[in-house]
Parts: C-alpha cells; structure tokens; sequence
DNA sequence: ACTGTTATTAGTCAAGGATAGTCAAGATCA
DNA sequence: TGATCTTGACTATCCTTGACTAATAACAGT
C-alpha cells in the first residue's frame, strides 16, 4: 500500500532531483494542501524519510516568510566513513570518543586544525557542565551537526572556504 | 518566501557597501514608503538586523530633517573588541545575539565561513535541546571559549584564514 | 532674543497574522 | 498485535500593523 506520506516522500524526492544543487524549498502549509492532509503530517514524513542516516539535511524556518529546505548529502564511497561515524555516535558519546573522532577527521583533512581546536573546546565537559548523561547526550548531537554539516559538502577540502 | 524584512535589510546593506566610510542615512517615512510598509516595520528591521552584536551602530535624529543612520563598526587593530565581546556574553546568551556576534566575527575576518557555520549549527537551540535558561547559559559558556581561543591567537602573529 | 505653538519627523509597544514544531491519541496496515 | 501512519490541539517563532508617544525643527507673536 501506498501511503500518502510515500507520495510525500516521492514528490520532495522529484523535487530535490531535479533543483540544482540538489535542494528543495517548501512551504508546509502549501505542501500540506497540496497533498490534502494536516500540516504535521509533512513533519512526519521529513522525520522519518529525510534523515541524515537517508543522506539528507533538513533546516526551516518560522514566521512570515518560513519555509522547510531539504538538501541532499553527498554520501559517495568517499565519504561514507562519515556516514558510519555519524551512526556510531548514536544517543551519547564521550569526550574521550569525541576527541578520536575529532583527531580522525583531522586527520583526514575533514576539519582545519583550527576547527578541531575550536571544536574540542567546545565538546569539553567543562564547557558543558551538566550532569554526565544529559553531557553525553548533548555531545552525541554536537558532534552529530558537525558530521552532518562536513557530508554537505562532497569530499571538499575544508580551507576552500 | 523572503519577507519584506529581508529585502529591506538587503536593501539597507546594499547601500552601506556602496557607500564610503560604511554609513547609510536615510528617512524612516520614505524608505517605508518604498517598500509600501508602515514605518515601525523599519525599527523592526533595524532592531532585528542591525544590532550591536553584528557590529553596527545606529543613529537617528526626529523632527524636520530627522534621519536614520546605520553604521558600520571597524574593529580596532588590537583586538579590544574581542574583550569587550567576551564580557558582554555575561551568564545567558540567546541564540540571536550568538548568531549576531558569529556574524559579526566573520565579518571581521576572526571566522572563516565554515568555522562560523559549524559555530551557528552548535549553538543552535535544536542542538543544544535544554530548558531555556540553561541552554543560554551553555550558549555562553560555548561563546567566551570560542571567543577565549580567537584572544589567545590574537596574541601571536595574525592567523592566515 | 524669548516663548509658545505647530509641523515634522522617529520610537515604543502590544496585538494580530503567518509560519513551522511537538506530542500523543487514534486509525490503519502487515 | 506491533509497527507505521494520520490527525488535531497546543506551542514556538518570526513578521506586520497601527495607535500612541517623544523629540526636534520651524515659525509666529511679543
């Protein structure tokens, strides 16, 4: 059975396909009518199809104006080893773990020495001060943006920018 | 999708660039009418988009003559203005004032654009996932060690970006 | 000159409008 | 029967509008 939300699923697909870039913008209200379905259901459909584990990166906005982008990730063999860093995190992660990864991606030229300076700082647990869980737990979604954001951008050289 | 905010900004950044000296003057009553919006949506863009934290400075004058000036900051060669940066941060922060400094960092050449895009996804509320005052009180913690390792860089011989 | 009045600006604030997000209950499917 | 999907009430954020306020200039009367 097809879903209305596989429709969904389909159309942002077509649409991100076809953009340059390989980037959608939509308005979830129009969207929404569009499909004959509430606004939440939109909501749904991006939490469950475009994650980042799928390759894709999701950022929006409110307000007069507000608007829902989808971009696809560059997930190539090259980078895959990303994509498998990002799953490793999962819910929480240490700051000894996260300095690894951050050496890795170093390393790798992934990350200038200064980004990975700028970085470990601030996933440090004094720069974090919370209670140990809720400290693993916030770091495993820093460091998860941060994967997320280096897989935008195929294989690039960090310093070009 | 752009909201008349944005292009009014835009349109306000347009002309301190073409200008010398980095300052735009104009009058609230026609800038308003070029844009076909009621006055007080300028005060609206300037108090949104033209902030202290993003390093301009706003003057205005009422009355016959009354005008709106928008200036640009320089910042000084010594990097005092890190300091002065580092004490407003305080306890809290939000997430507009952080943006608007990192905005204004990078202006200055203190943060290349990916630094700034990696500082704007970690200090972003989704990222951070807390009650809203401790997320400004992390926020701060995150800015003043970002800002701290700008200052001790300062220090030595200016960094290539 | 001095003083008061009016015209001409800009500022403030709160309400309303326009978006999107969250969550959990109910419905449907495999 | 458990997983997935659908729905809607409530929330969060950002933008727009307009009534009221405040400051400054221009002018008129003395």
């Amino acid at each position: 059975m097809r879903s209305i939300s596989d429709v969904i699923e389909a159309h942002l697909k077509r649409l991100i396909d076809t953009s340059e870039g390989g980037v959608a913008e939509v308005q979830r209200v129009q969207l929404a009518e569009t499909f004959r379905c509430v606004p939440s259901q939109i909501n749904y459909v991006i939490q469950t199809r475009f994650t980042v584990e799928r390759g894709y990166l999701v950022e929006s906005k409110r307000g007069g104006g507000g608007y829902i982008r989808i971009q696809r990730l560059f997930v190539d063999p090259d980078n895959a080893w990303l994509m498998e860093l990002y799953e490793e995190i999962g819910e929480g992660i240490t700051q000894t773990a996260s300095e690894g990864m951050i050496y890795r991606l170093q390393e790798a030229g992934k990350l200038t020495l200064r980004e990975a300076e700028l970085l470990s700082a601030l996933i440090h647990r004094q720069t974090l001060a919370l209670e140990v869980n809720d400290r693993d737990r916030l770091r495993a979604r820093m460091m998860k943006r941060v994967i997320a954001i280096l897989l935008k951008e195929a294989g690039g050289e960090p310093r070009a920018l």
